[in-house]
DNA sequence: AGTCCACAGGAAGGGCAGGCGA
DNA sequence: TCGCCTGCCCTTCCTGTGGACT
């Protein structure tokens, strides 16, 4: 026998793990959403009178990452679609969101994908934004409709385009004739709010809803409620959801972060043939995950990212403090070994906050009085992502 | 109190690629 | 094909800044 054959007679022999791996990923629609009662509550009221041809009222949803908001928020918008449906309204729920790189990160594309949902197709590039916009308008109010749109991130579309498109999309109410629309924004970033322009402000918010994390019993409860579904009986042996749910308290309630460390402990066992999911399955999953994203963020960065990410690491080996003169200088070095065009400091820079922004480094600006303002930089990994992330590094530049 | 360092980061604009309508 | 428009990446120029030093 081969040792392919080997492997995969063995994965048949063993007996399953899972019975619907789905239930632990995010696009999974759960049939009740456990320690949200309220918000559901809360959001179904105010979103209510679009079942009577209302305009329901600008919503915004704060909360942490993994706190239910886009859980929440698609799963009250099916439930009006649905009964709209029954009792003859026509309320039409979208979502979008504006993390997606090259979907609806900036004004145009967002105007762009909204009018695709609604059935009328804009090319991703090349017409001015005003037609755009005229595109999107001409969609929205060509039926008489209440529209939900969701929009998730929100933040992250202000902080690249500025926060016109809100007032624009908030006032746009006025001009439709047929249509109405209602906005729900969702942000992690609690204090995303007060950067806005006041108008946008206070039109955006009539309604807020706050998304607090959960703690570890009610992680555990949302984790054995999925399980149920995810996994085939009695493979899970006692402690590993409580270890899920503990972890992933620790990062402020993330219930996303339980589910994943879950499903990949899940996955380990799975492939290593063993019948059982074991704590020690979830350790391992634990430092899964962070590989994992650490190793996926970097390859899909541009090479300028990658030599200024290579120059932090390096840095990082001598001294544990990095200032961004030292990362400029080395990367200035490592280009000119490569034969690359070096960027200007303005640039790095910015790559610098990108990096800081993906997670990878994280920076804190210091004044070292007469020796200047700088970043410092430091590679918050634990030792076995660090190797991996070096080993990547070298692998591509080596 | 004033100086000065080593940057941070905003603003404006150039150049390019992708795409449009005429 | 041409002129125009977009996003994106980048440069240039600039102002702002916290705190050690004088």
């Amino acid at each position: 026998m081969t040792d392919t054959n080997n492997i995969f007679t063995k994965f048949l022999a063993s007996k399953p793990i899972f019975s619907n791996r789905d239930a632990l990923t995010i696009s999974f629609k759960p049939e009740t959403i456990p320690h949200r009662e309220k918000q559901v509550n809360d959001l179904g009221r105010i979103l209510a009178p679009a079942l009577k041809g209302g305009r329901p009222s600008n919503i915004f949803l704060y909360g942490r990452p993994g706190t239910g908001k886009t859980l929440v928020s698609r799963f009250v918008g099916s439930e009006l679609e649905k009964i709209s449906g029954e009792n003859g309204q026509s309320v039409k729920v979208m979502y979008v969101n504006c993390k997606m790189k090259k979907i609806a990160d900036t004004e145009y594309r967002l105007l762009a994908e909204l009018s695709k949902a609604l059935g009328k197709e804009v090319p991703f590039t090349g017409l001015p934004t005003d037609q755009v916009y005229n595109a999107f308008f001409d969609a929205l109010d060509s039926r008489k409709q209440t529209i939900i749109l969701i929009v998730d991130e929100i933040d992250t579309l202000v902080q690249k385009t500025g926060d016109e498109i809100l007032y624009n999309l908030t006032r746009i109410n006025q001009d439709l004739n047929n249509s109405k629309l209602s906005i729900i924004g969702i942000t992690n970033n609690l204090g995303f709010i007060e950067t806005l322009d006041p108008r946008v402000k206070s039109s955006l918010s009539e309604e807020e809803l706050i998304f607090p994390p959960y703690n570890a019993l009610q992680l555990q409860d949302i984790l054995k409620n999925r399980a149920s579904i995810a996994f085939t009986q009695d493979v899970l042996q006692p402690g590993v959801i409580e270890k899920c749910a503990a972890l992933a308290a620790q990062e402020h309630g993330d219930a996303r972060r339980a589910l994943d460390l879950l499903r990949v402990a899940g996955e380990l066992s799975e492939r290593n043939s063993h019948e059982k999911v074991s704590i020690e399955h979830v350790d391992d999953a634990e430092e899964k995950i962070d590989v994992d994203r650490v190793v996926e963020t970097v390859k899909s960065m541009p090479k300028q990212s990658q030599i200024v990410l290579y120059s932090i690491v390096f840095l990082a080996e001598k001294t544990k403090e990095i200032q961004t003169g030292e990362v400029f200088d080395k990367y200035q070095e490592i280009c000119k070994q490569q034969g690359i065009k070096t960027l200007t400091t303005r640039r790095v820079s910015d790559l610098i906050s990108e990096l800081d922004l993906s997670s990878v480094i994280s920076t804190k600006i210091v004044s070292k009085g007469r020796y200047g303002r700088t970043r410092v930089i430091s590679l918050n990994l634990s030792d076995t992502v660090y190797n991996k992330l070096k080993n990547l590094l070298e692998e591509i530049f080596l």
